[in-house]
DNA sequence: CATAGTACCGTAAACGTTTACGGAAATCAG
DNA sequence: CTGATTTCCGTAAACGTTTACGGTACTATG
């Protein structure tokens, strides 16, 4: 004998009455109850997921998908592990479980997060670096499986998706640069399709715009998100012969390739060149100089998410206020000493 | 009508017949199983998970437990991505999903792990950050579920186990600068109960001794794995007055701070200062001056542990050959530049 | 042609839960 | 005291699969 069972023989009661002093269901005796919960506890007894997901149709696990290719495995300090910690302190309150999916290199994401949904793992999802075009959105609304994106997207009728604020780091940072008398601004971006480069782009495209200044295709360098990035990003603009004065980046490891770079052609960021990264990491005040980049609140971001999605579950949909299906999430300006220098006016040519 | 009975009726056919086609069942004539592969992917058809795992008493799953307290989440940086991707290659020649189970900082690692295998979730477990008194592992035997560990422990009955070369990288990094002319080496463990730490820290005593060196304890630090941790860790020993001139570092992230440090203070990492780092990451060749430190390729690592996994649960056992309980994984020295320096004998003192 | 064997397929039970339904005992209203 | 209501609990069906078992039609064997 096992399972609801075995604990209904011993406690010599029927597996109903178990079942529904377990549930917190309000037909059942309070001191019955009380007897089911100890002796749960002391017989160790959990109820197996798979006879509750089969009756219930549900599973009580939320899945997180990450793509380890991409930007994601270059890139993924520290930046999932605080979405997820702020998402499971919001889906344990009912009993949720995240768990995280990771699509490996080898397959293809929209049949990997096909083949997961079909197999009902999940009650919902959260996708992680949304395309522009995203098949696995339109997929996930014809399944009807809640879901949110992290990262904006055109797909689909008008999905929900948390996505941080590109265009305003583009836009602030490029306002601060002119300010300091910079007028050939470099920007990196990714070498891939990923949409946050267009996005970040257009920001910056933009701000320079509404400072009456040219946009230069040779000031754009597309790169990866690492260290590596950070040095040919430099290498090429040093080629280049268009002489910028400062970078932005959209990410912020390649900060340290770049320095690098620079410093092997004598040139001193946060002196003669002006750097700004995109997001502040545990590493930026600790490089020299201090990197210039702009804060958000990862665990926070994790709370939004898993507050959004639950917004649109039916079952809990009830505990949370609805939520604006897109949201841009603000991030702050954090001064470090890499931009931290007016130009000379003889470089402003 | 859903599921497989829709199938079956759309083929006009049992359902059990269409399972068994479904399954690779012998005893199913090979037209029709071609007939049912065929209108499976035309209807979309994937068996729901919960029935199987009810039925079979398998969920075809594994799980990788990470802690997204301790050391993890400061220190995660493609560790585990790539260590997932490699595992993964394995588990898909047998449609086994890994799924990763991040413990969230809010909850007791032992309950966690408690509650996901009573669940069921998993078929299997790999678990990290292992202690050397572990309780999980006492748990994980006792509930009979195949594990294996990225850790040595000493919990349980001789669990299986497979680690990163603590005590050779050690010895190897004293040798090194032993060799130079070092006699005053600093070490960096972490400040919290990590196995790693004593063993490392074990590593480098070992090799003192050997070369008739006195284990001096005001030259062991104790510090976060980040870069923060870093510039605390070369503060500390700045003022502590014992100058050593050299140091090991645990985790690779402490070098920027630590070099920052140093550089506060008018030393020069590389020339007055010699550093090895543990572990090879993205940023050592890109850090000033690039660091020496020892690789391993994560993606092997990952394979090795699905492998000695699989071969320890019984439905896969005769597809892998026994491995060895406990492994050490090798690592390879990488020449950086933060050691290339012959120390003057007047520092040797 | 009779028999044995084989190839294929349908039926139904089982996995461990939850929950609709109905019933017994207890309580309440009059 | 009777009838109505409430409180609590047991029974059994249902969720979607897999698989043991048995049966039918065909093939091979003598």
């Amino acid at each position: 004998m096992k399972g609801i069972r075995r604990l209904a023989q011993h406690l010599d009661i029927s597996i109903g009455t178990v079942s529904r002093a377990l549930n917190g269901r309000p037909d059942v005796n309070e001191d019955t109850r009380k007897r089911v919960l100890e002796a749960a506890v002391e017989l160790g007894y959990v109820p197996n997921q798979s006879g509750r997901s089969l009756r219930q149709g549900t599973t009580n696990t939320i899945g997180l998908m990450m793509e380890s290719s991409a930007q994601t495995v270059e890139n993924s300090d520290n930046f999932f592990m605080g979405v997820v910690d702020g998402a499971q302190s919001v889906f344990a309150r009912h009993q949720l479980d995240l768990i995280l999916l990771p699509c490996s290199t080898d397959e293809d994401p929209n049949a990997y997060l096909q083949r997961i949904v079909a197999r009902r793992l999940v009650d919902a999802m959260i996708i992680s670096a949304t395309r522009k075009i995203d098949k696995r959105i339109d997929m996930l609304e014809k399944a009807k499986i809640p879901f949110i994106a992290l990262g904006r997207s055109e797909s689909g009728h008008n999905p929900p998706w948390l996505d941080l604020d590109f265009e305003g780091v583009a836009s602030r940072a490029i306002d601060r640069l002119v300010g300091r008398g910079h007028r050939r601004i470099a920007i990196a971006v990714p070498h891939n399709e990923a949409n946050l480069g267009y996005i970040f782009l257009d920001g910056y495209k933009q701000a320079l715009a509404r400072h009456g200044l040219a946009f230069d295709p040779d000031l754009v360098t597309r790169t990866s998100s690492s260290e590596q990035g950070g040095y040919f990003a430099a290498d090429e603009l040093l080629r280049s012969g268009k002489q910028p004065t400062a970078i932005l980046l959209i990410y912020e490891v390649m900060a340290i390739g770049l320095y690098r770079r620079l410093a092997e052609a004598g040139i001193h960021a946060g002196r003669d060149f002006a750097v700004i990264g995109f997001r502040e990491s545990p590493q930026s005040r600790f490089l020299s100089p201090p990197l210039t980049c702009f804060r958000l609140s990862l665990r926070d971001l994790g709370i939004a998410l898993a507050e959004s999605l639950l917004a649109s579950m039916p079952s809990f949909k009830h505990h949370y206020p609805q939520t604006p299906a897109h949201r841009i999430w603000p991030m702050e300006l954090v001064e470090g000493e890499s931009d931290a220098f007016e130009l000379p006016v003889k470089n402003q040519a």
